[in-house]
DNA sequence: AGAAAACATTTTATGTTTAAAATGTTCGCC
DNA sequence: GGCGAACATTTTAAACATAAAATGTTTTCT
């Protein structure tokens, strides 16, 4: 592959000015900023709404899908363990904000769906949401909004095609 | 009803094609890479060196610190809670990949320090760990790479600023 | 010196997350 | 029809995470 590898194990400082080096730097950066906005958005969604940023991500899927969506989707989609879900699946149907419908003709499927009672709840919460991403968000022109995200979809376009 | 309903749902949508929604579509794109990043590495380290992704996380710190760190100092870089530390400690310490030992002149503090067995165990960690990081930004030219990390430190600065 | 405030860490209680096993369902194939 | 593989979901056990209380240490103030 590379012969840096060689060397790096030899020589660790000469490995903090290689170029394989600026990748780690650039996923611990963009690790920092992802946990502090999502850190941020956690505090401020449990003082304001007393509720947790999975059952927000949840619900959001859902309100995004008006046609419902099988656990199996939103585990996909939230990027989350198909436990995950579940655990958060039944809060959110004890509280009365979710239901789950069974499907006819797959018995093995849900069909989760906002009630009208999530709906409301989560127009409140969106408002506010959106509004603490914008003020983070706040400082980027709209170019570099446009750049930084033409970026990041190189960036996903790469991670996904490294599986194999 | 229905009026006030579909007002909502007009207003909602128009929202979606502002300039605000562009914010939250910027912050879950970033999200989802750095998801997909961090469960790719979080498989691998499982399966290829059978750890996990936190305690990585803690013997990289300490590497980067090969005087030792306080578990304060480290509970800040990680960015997770004091109790959080003092649990993944123990284990490695149960592993004999790190030690903690007094610092004479103040009792109230460890200094952690990886082992040598520990570094040992680090070092091959870091190689296949750092190539699998430069495998999955490999699409990225080194253009790119400044582009990205220039505009995430921006993105960092403005989230810094905005918590009052 | 002695009391009180600040500090560093650990412990405890609670909740979240994951991987893997278990449960129940569907589909293909003979 | 019935067997077995594949599938969707839930349950379980272990690791991780947080907040808050507890413990022991240092510093400060009088």
């Amino acid at each position: 592959m590379r012969n840096g590898k060689v060397r790096e194990a030899l020589d660790h400082e000469s490995r903090l000015q290689g170029e394989d080096h600026q990748s780690i730097r650039l996923w611990l950066r963009l690790l920092t900023c992802t946990n502090m906005i999502e850190q941020r958005l956690r505090a401020r969604l449990r003082e304001e709404f007393s509720i947790t940023l999975p059952r927000f991500d949840f619900m959001a899927q859902l309100e995004r899908s008006p046609k419902g969506l099988t656990m199996g989707e939103l585990s996909r989609r939230m990027m989350v363990s198909g436990g995950n879900v579940s655990g958060i699946a039944n809060q959110l149907v004890s509280e009365g904000l979710i239901n789950r419908t069974p499907v006819p003709d797959n018995r093995r499927t849900f069909c989760v769906k906002l009630t009208p009672k999530g709906r409301r709840r989560f127009a409140d919460m969106a408002i506010a949401h959106e509004a603490w991403v914008v003020e983070m968000m706040g400082d980027l022109s709209p170019d570099e909004h446009h750049q930084i995200m033409a970026l990041l979809t190189r960036l996903k376009a790469g991670v996904t095609d490294s599986e194999s």
